[in-house]
DNA sequence: GCACAACTTCGATGGGCGTCGTATTATCGG
DNA sequence: CCGATAATACGACGCCCATCGAAGTTGTGC
């Protein structure tokens, strides 16, 4: 009985009133991560996991994704062997008025000061 | 020729167009450092370096008020032997609109999930 | 000038997390 | 049933940073 491991189907998402926003500044505040939300963000669709520009390996990306799934930031669900992704932009919203969209605002602006 | 040290004197803040996105998080994610932010915040005036409620030592405060004026979040000035502290919340809001207040709405209200 | 109070600086320590490679699971197409 | 593709689970490793205590600096008041 090796436990039942991923399950492939269908996947836990926090309720967002179970969040903190320690974790959700947590989650926002790896750069990494937070390039994925901003390309989430650009995209205004479902991106599947394989589909993002990042600098890191695939284990690492998975990790990421965990942290913002947990986070409350995005959700993802599975499409055959691909995880698709999405924002939870409306529900953070009410949770955290304001706190992603300024997120989102100063990644897609000039977010760096002068290197560029 | 011991280097000049603090100088007691005049403290220098960096310009908000040159602090990132990611200092600001960096600075904002510490769980002490958004304590000084939210008691700045709730004080609504200037408050001195000792008058803050935070679990950690007199050192450890100080180099949370570097990493906070570093990222400018904070301006800071000496009266006497007493440094005083106050938000840069107008600057702040130009250079990263929503992001201070939101911080700041989140922490005032229900920033924890479901645990008092 | 001296003691005291407020804050800083320095060096050391510990824990957490981002990173990776490898092995494993799940799904689809022949 | 077999291979290929997509993603996860599992340790392990290294670094960064929050933390502290002790010593130092600056200013105040007597």
């Amino acid at each position: 009985m090796p436990r039942p491991r991923a399950a492939g189907r269908t996947i836990a998402h926090p309720n967002l009133s179970a969040v903190s926003l320690q974790q959700v500044l947590d989650a926002l505040v790896d750069p990494v991560r937070r390039a994925v939300v901003t390309q989430l963000g650009r995209a205004g669709e479902e991106i599947s996991c394989g589909s993002f520009d990042v600098p890191v390996s695939v284990s690492t990306l998975t990790h990421h994704f965990n942290v913002l799934r947990e986070a409350g930031v995005i959700r993802q669900y599975y499409v055959g062997t691909t995880k698709m992704n999405a924002l939870r932009s409306e529900e953070m919203q009410e949770r955290f008025p304001g706190l992603l969209s300024a997120v989102l605002a100063a990644s897609g602006s000039d977010a760096q000061p002068t290197e560029a």
